[in-house]
DNA sequence: GTGAAAGCGCTAACAC
DNA sequence: GTGTTAGCGCTTTCAC
């Protein structure tokens, strides 16, 4: 800046003005300023802006990326949550920093103005490690689980009593649901299942799962038929967990749905193009993220931000 | 720091020594200065840090997000790149800084020490936008394309030759790509496949596509069956167009794989679950990630760098 | 093994 | 509308 400043014959502090438009520089100044800039190639250094400012105008995202092919996390929950984000935080002059919490806390991370959390974990343990950071926090999860913090999540109680009327609707007698409750969102989801069922009087079996993939879900299934060969209607905590739930009863001669009823969750492509297409809880990701990166923000300026929970609707078609 | 070097009754210097673990600071009075830090619940500053060395410790990766539900870099392709990104330079000592091309370029990004695009986008637009950047660049995208890039990319080529030998082994006559050749990678795939083809005076018919989601891959088949019934075998550039298709070619009472061979490219989730289980070109995703990782970490030590072509093989499944 | 001095490039505060 | 002064928190260089 002072070499730029040199060069169109003004003071270092009238170029910072100029390039930042501020409305206290002549405009025919900052035109030339501008000009002298581009010619001259000039970069902007942020970080002697950052540290000038106390602030580094980024805000860290925390992910699950562990890359196993059937993953926890699958298909678009992540990216969709992401370009939300994203797009919104650009807007709004932030940068994202894209982290995992598995190594060390790199120093840029430590320094983020603000972070978002994408999944609490099981047993909340996400959230305790990043908590620690003592930074601006938003986390994308189980609202339910946490006065205490800023949590934005749709509606899972919701979606898993539209389920359960769906089940009683079609006169379903014998309903299971396929999800760990370790996961503060698929509580929620069975908290609403069982909630609306306890009013006929009946009462979901649980069995245990501990993975997230079309074969866990699968074998689930194959060991419930085993004993509760009467099961008519499967509500799965995912996508993929409700795939792997239809192919093993077809491998048992089931029919779908005629049989047996079954609704995954998060309505993702893979689902809607399952052959049959798989009905699922939708839920809009993009526009959480939107909402996510707009809570950082005003929590980073100071405001005061409620947790916030999002609609959710069942998308039937045909399972 | 100078804080901490007060109540440690050293210098500031010693401090910053001490908490990088230098060599050259006394083990008991670095010991006696990292715990003085925990108990004054010390923030090292990154800003002051990257100011002084001249450096932001961050690479940008730039990834297109756009928020379709069919979209374009489906399922985990950008998510586990991202993935072996984010391992491999958080490992290294750099943050991800994660961009899209929409909207103008923050100071932060502008900073990044290097970038790593995913994808060339048509035409190359994408690239060209990135270049003028002036920051070290690595791609993801169709190597053959760019000598004067550094590209990483899995070999399309190859990816679209075994689908060709396949489609002789099988005895297959009237084959069709299905893909825009506009993008590099997918013209790599068509070059690949017509090099085998045409050693036995076969020519793929390449119909226009211009959208890479299920419905567009339903609809190009639909029309294609019209003009060209005989069609045997489909090469599809993404498992998205390759569901599409199967749809199509289920609609109009063809038998998959017995009438039409389909093939898929990237081996998805998504496909490897459909019924039937899509055959299909498998990439490394996450192998790839670390790869584009190091490549730039070296170009910005500015050592030399060269282009890398990654293996690919075909999944055979039921398709 | 430790320290003093200097400066990275920017902007807020306060003149004029 | 523009300029002067000062300092953000760190690390490199050189001295001891």
């Amino acid at each position: 800046m002072a070499d730029l400043a040199r060069v169109a014959g003004v003071s270092a502090i009238t170029v910072s003005r100029a390039l930042r438009d501020s409305p206290l520089v002549n405009p025919e100044t900052r035109a030339r300023i501008r000009e002298v800039a581009r010619q001259y190639g000039y970069a902007f250094n942020a970080s002697a802006r950052n540290l000038r400012l106390r602030r580094s105008m980024t805000v860290a995202v925390v992910v699950e990326m562990k890359p196993t092919p059937e993953r926890q996390m699958s298909g678009p929950y992540p990216l969709d949550l992401l370009g939300g984000i994203t797009q919104q935080l650009t807007s709004a002059g932030y940068s994202v920093l894209l982290t995992s919490l598995a190594g060390e806390t790199l120093p840029n991370v430590q320094a983020a103005d603000g972070v978002i959390l994408l999944g609490q974990g099981a047993h909340e343990d996400a959230m305790h490690s990043v908590q620690r950071w003592g930074r601006p926090l938003v986390v994308w999860g189980a609202v339910s689980r946490h006065q205490s913090q800023v949590v934005v999540g749709s509606d899972n109680f919701r979606g898993g009593a539209l389920v359960a009327e769906r089940f009683l609707a079609l006169g379903r007698q014998r309903p299971v649901f396929l999800g760990d409750p370790a996961h503060g969102e698929f509580a929620e989801r069975l908290e609403g299942f069982n909630s609306v069922l306890q009013s006929r009087g009946i009462t979901a079996l649980t069995p245990a799962i501990d993975n997230f993939t079309v074969s866990a879900g699968a074998a689930v299934v194959r060991q419930l038929l085993q004993t509760q060969p009467q099961t008519d209607a499967l509500f799965a905590a995912s996508d993929l967990l409700a795939i792997g739930a239809i192919r093993a009863l077809i491998e048992n001669h089931r029919r779908v749905p005629e049989d047996v009823t079954v609704v995954g969750y998060d309505d993702t492509p893979l689902g809607a193009t399952y052959v049959p297409p798989l009905s699922s809880v939708h839920q809009n990701f993009t526009e959480a993220g939107v909402l996510l990166a707009r809570k950082i923000c005003d929590l980073i300026d100071g405001q005061s931000v409620q947790s916030a929970t999002l609609p959710t609707h069942l998308v039937v078609r045909s399972t």
